[in-house]
DNA sequence: GATTATGATAATTTCGACATTTTACTTGTC
DNA sequence: GACAAGTAAAATGTCGAAATTATCATAATC
């Protein structure tokens, strides 16, 4: 899906880039060598990155630019629960609100993370690629929640953690598809069995905090 | 508080604007209109927009601009459960974290809020400053919360509550401080007890959703 | 009469250059 | 030697115009 403005595109790039980690914590992140790497101008770039301070992913301070948050074990701790604490919410009430298109696109999105998760990727690319499947997967299973600022709010928590998880696998923890999660939560889902998928899912998401510490 | 940025600026005065519906629900925001009304230049103008379209505040679509979200009963009740969902969450920590600054922050907020609601706001602009007041306020009940990133997601329900709410006042109702919520919901926090003050937020809270039905 | 081309107008988006501020370095002083 | 002041270089922020794209009224076709 790209879209029709530089803006938009490098706002998905940066956001790629920014969740795998390519710019160190804390980083300053110098227009004149995003000017180059992402071939566009000030203009566009300004915008993304205004939109991405807005939602929180990169900092802003008035004339001394924009940098790449800081990264703390506190910090990440707030926001797995955070992700915990919304995914949690947002399920329940897929689970009691779903209908069957919402059943169809989770059992899609599953078959895709599981075709995914069968070759360990190697690269930064190619777990880019397991990261958006795996993305696709949950933001399915919550899609149905019926609210759209949850939906939102559950989006950031989830990008912000995505962050550190990978920050925490450029070290060296795995943390693919532990005790099958993943086949669990759908088939919790669909026999609409809430009090087992929430705690799958707390399991699931409390287990990731771990690989970091 | 006066940001270094033009864009800064802009974003703050934006931000009012939305607040207060200067906008209609939906209403096209024109780069020409803007620049006369805020008397800056596109480039600036673009930025603050671009951080109000990440925080949820304007919608966006590429080659056709920035609006004023739209306006709807539910999404209004999604953003209500929302704000009560993670302001309890975030006051039930600040009062078991909280200590003697948090407190004094917050009598200082609570007088300040007092005396603003004495006098009943007449015009907008008195409305903007009693909605400041009313604000810092509940921003000084969960600051001790410790959560960076749940006070950001608050905020963020927050002012698209408020959003709504004066909406509601431009039809004529009126919540100001029913039932001294806020005195009793200052007590309850100081005397930490947890349990009372959830309630009455949830009451608070919960009242606000009615007077636009 | 309804629907689809067509062109003029208006709006958004982007660029390149300029102004302003920060940063880093050098010099001078205690 | 440490610290402060001043200066050059680099980076951010801003503007005005150009390029691209949408909008809307008008004309043409089925």
């Amino acid at each position: 899906m790209t879209t029709s403005t530089i803006a938009g595109r490098v706002f998905e790039r940066l956001l790629d880039d920014l969740k795998s980690n390519q710019f160190g914590p804390g980083e300053r992140l110098k227009f004149e060598e995003m000017r180059g790497r992402y071939d566009v101008g000030v203009a566009p770039l300004r915008e993304a990155l205004s939109r991405l301070a807005g939602l929180g992913l990169v900092t802003q301070v008035g004339q001394k630019g924009f940098r790449a948050p800081e990264a703390s074990l506190k910090d990440y701790e707030h926001i797995i629960a955070s992700r915990k604490f919304l995914e949690k919410r947002a399920l329940e009430s897929a689970i009691a609100n779903g209908g069957d298109s919402w059943e169809n696109e989770l059992v899609a999105m599953f078959h895709q993370l599981q075709k995914a998760t069968r070759i360990k990727p190697r690269t930064e690319q190619e777990y880019s690629v397991w990261e958006r499947h795996h993305t696709n997967f949950h933001r399915a299973l919550v899609a149905a929640c019926g609210s759209a600022w949850l939906l939102n709010a559950w989006r950031s928590a989830f990008d912000q953690a995505e962050r550190y998880r990978r920050l925490a696998m450029k070290r060296g923890h795995w943390a693919i598809d532990q005790k099958d999660d993943h086949e669990r939560l759908l088939r919790a889902a669909i026999a609409r069995d809430s009090k087992v998928a929430l705690r799958i899912l707390d399991d699931h998401i409390g287990r990731s905090a771990i690989n970091l510490g």
